[in-house]
DNA sequence: TGTTAGCACTCGAAACAAAGGAGTGCTAAC
DNA sequence: GTTAGCACTCCTTTGTTTCGAGTGCTAACA
């Protein structure tokens, strides 16, 4: 991550112009632009020299002959890792307090996204945390019907989940009663792994005649843990892409929205930046890096949040590679941060 | 809805002729491609005369002079109305049993608006049920933690919500059990509006100091059965409006795909719907019909389906106004009674 | 040796022109 | 009432030209 030693403290400096004009307006940039932009007072012509050794050198390129320069996946790597300066902009709507605190997570991240977009004008995606489903924290067994029972179970992090029970008899209240005493004194605590075959049959054993409720509800308990799918994406701003006409051909356009409607690869997305070690880092993918496939032209921004108990979410921008990184990533830590306040400090009411 | 007396025999098989070849193409019909198509034999002159006739009677137009003719909104609603013939179209993947059975609704859903978008080439959609929110069936409260209680709320239709209460107190088992009691004695079996202001003060009366987690639980059903947009959606396809010149400008397309991010508008759409009487028909909107603003260059076909307990729910379609409607009919009937049949015949497993 | 001015050259974008052709409306004849 | 014929319209396509931004290279300069 050294610094390219070929690259004196001028090209960097150009380097450096060139992609920040490039940023804003879009258009590749000359070397006559440059003069102006920068504050080393240099002929267009020796700015042409240190362009054309720039692109040698792979960090920018002509999309034909007689055009300016863009910066290529490389260019805009170095500015990432090297160039950017720390912007101290400040977000707009709602200063501090981004988010209203609803108690129901679902809205609070659907709100985070739209906010996101709004601030940034790129796609954005929120995931739900992903719990660490590993312990069973209670279990309640409640009659509905004549012939249904819910079965409620909670787990490590506060997820609930419910599933109707169809059973063929009546159970009794006191059954009822029993059988709950049952299952939470055996399972309350428990982490997943510990409950094998062997616990199964016993718990079975025990409740007797009901063996087949407890069947049910150790499957509803499997069910629930299996299910993978379950993680969901919240996400806004899709069609900013159309505002960034590289991004904005009906191919790309339709590969990337696709993307945004299907949610699977962002699915994947999220595996991906949670599974890397930098986590509560912020991670840049530009072009190629992405992850995901339909998203070569673009640069991903990740950033992950933690709800406590070791529930890790991930909010994500992305946007054409010509992204205003700095405000991006400003931006996310913001949001990264708020998040975890407001689901750490206090959760409040 | 009789037909305009001014319309021939032969001006319908004319305007039917145009109708059914620019859906196919997509292109203006002029005359000499209709002498191919009808029947009839006519010279083009003749039909050009008759053609002249449409316009003036507003069935069709030209996009400029010298150009072809399209059919008008109004003439579309004529085709839907009277000239189209029902298609005895098939559905193509999985013949019989388009929806796997799970018995996860949503799952169902989703997969229901993913066939009905490869069947059909447009964008689609698949309301959840809206439920008839208004009979409390049961309500369960359970210590999770030291200051946690849950509340289960089982709604009239088997839905089931629930929602963490953090209470200052530890509540005893014992008082738990009587909380559950009153609340269940007094409340279960009642229709929301039944639950007055009396009724509330009587009960936090009766429950002496845990008066404050009646209150909290009260609070949570008024806000459970107030929260209008949990109504889910689920939609694909929506770039397959990028297959249709027509609507895949820029413009257009950032409008209909925002509408199905979004979703409110799609929650509206699904609200007008179920509102119509003419429900378990099908409705067709054209163009500016649609209650929908920004789909007044589409066509919007909706179906209503049931799920027995007074449960209905929206399936839906977008796409050009140039819409083969008689296949979309037809595979929005059979969809429709493929959710009828799955949750009506059998609850199955 | 590094910098700069000058110049010929490239190549896309925009503007313009011309050709082609699908389709029309109208008239006159059948 | 139907049809052939014709002049006319206007979009689309294609080609040509022009324009200018930007380049690389060379030669002169400090």
């Amino acid at each position: 991550m050294a610094v390219d030693s070929s690259l004196s403290e001028r090209k960097l400096t150009i380097l450096k112009a060139i992609i920040q004009n490039y940023l804003e307006t879009g258009e590749p940039v000359g070397s006559r632009t440059l003069t102006k932009y920068t504050d080393l007072n240099l002929s267009s012509a020796t700015i042409r020299n240190e362009m054309a050794d720039l692109e040698d050198l792979g960090y920018i390129f002509q999309p034909h002959t007689s055009a300016g320069r863009i910066p290529s996946d490389k260019g805009y790597r170095l500015y990432v890792d090297m160039l950017m300066e720390d912007k101290e902009q400040e977000i707009t709507e709602r200063e501090n307090g981004l988010l209203e605190k609803t108690d129901k997570v679902e809205q609070v991240l659907r709100q985070a996204a739209k906010v996101l977009a709004a601030n940034t004008n790129y796609a954005t995606m929120v995931s739900s945390p992903v719990n660490n489903r590993n312990t069973l924290k209670f279990i309640q067994l409640s009659q509905v019907d004549t012939e249904q029972i819910v079965a409620v179970i909670v787990l490590g992090g506060n997820v609930i989940k419910n599933k109707i029970i169809e059973v063929g008899e009546t159970l009794s209240n006191e059954n009822l009663l029993k059988l709950n005493m049952l299952l939470n004194t055996t399972l309350n605590g428990m982490s997943i792994d510990q409950i094998t075959l062997g616990l199964i049959a016993r718990l079975k054993e025990q409740a007797g005649i009901h063996s087949e409720v407890v069947g049910h509800v150790l499957d509803a308990v499997a069910e629930i843990i299996h299910v993978e799918d379950d993680m969901e994406i919240y996400t806004s701003g899709a069609t900013n892409i159309f505002k960034y006409p590289e991004l904005s051909d009906k191919q790309s356009a339709q590969e990337i929205i696709s993307a945004f409607e299907e949610k699977q690869q962002l699915a994947d997305l999220v595996t991906e930046t949670l599974a890397s070690e930098d986590n509560h880092g912020i991670q840049v993918y530009i072009g190629d890096e992405t992850p995901v496939k339909t998203m070569r032209d673009c640069s991903v921004v990740t950033a992950t949040y933690e709800l406590g108990e070791g529930m890790k979410g991930t909010i994500g921008i992305i946007g054409p590679k010509r992204m205003d990184y700095e405000h991006v990533m400003k931006t996310l830590k913001t949001l990264q941060s708020e998040l975890d306040a407001i689901y750490n400090k206090e959760p409040k009411e």
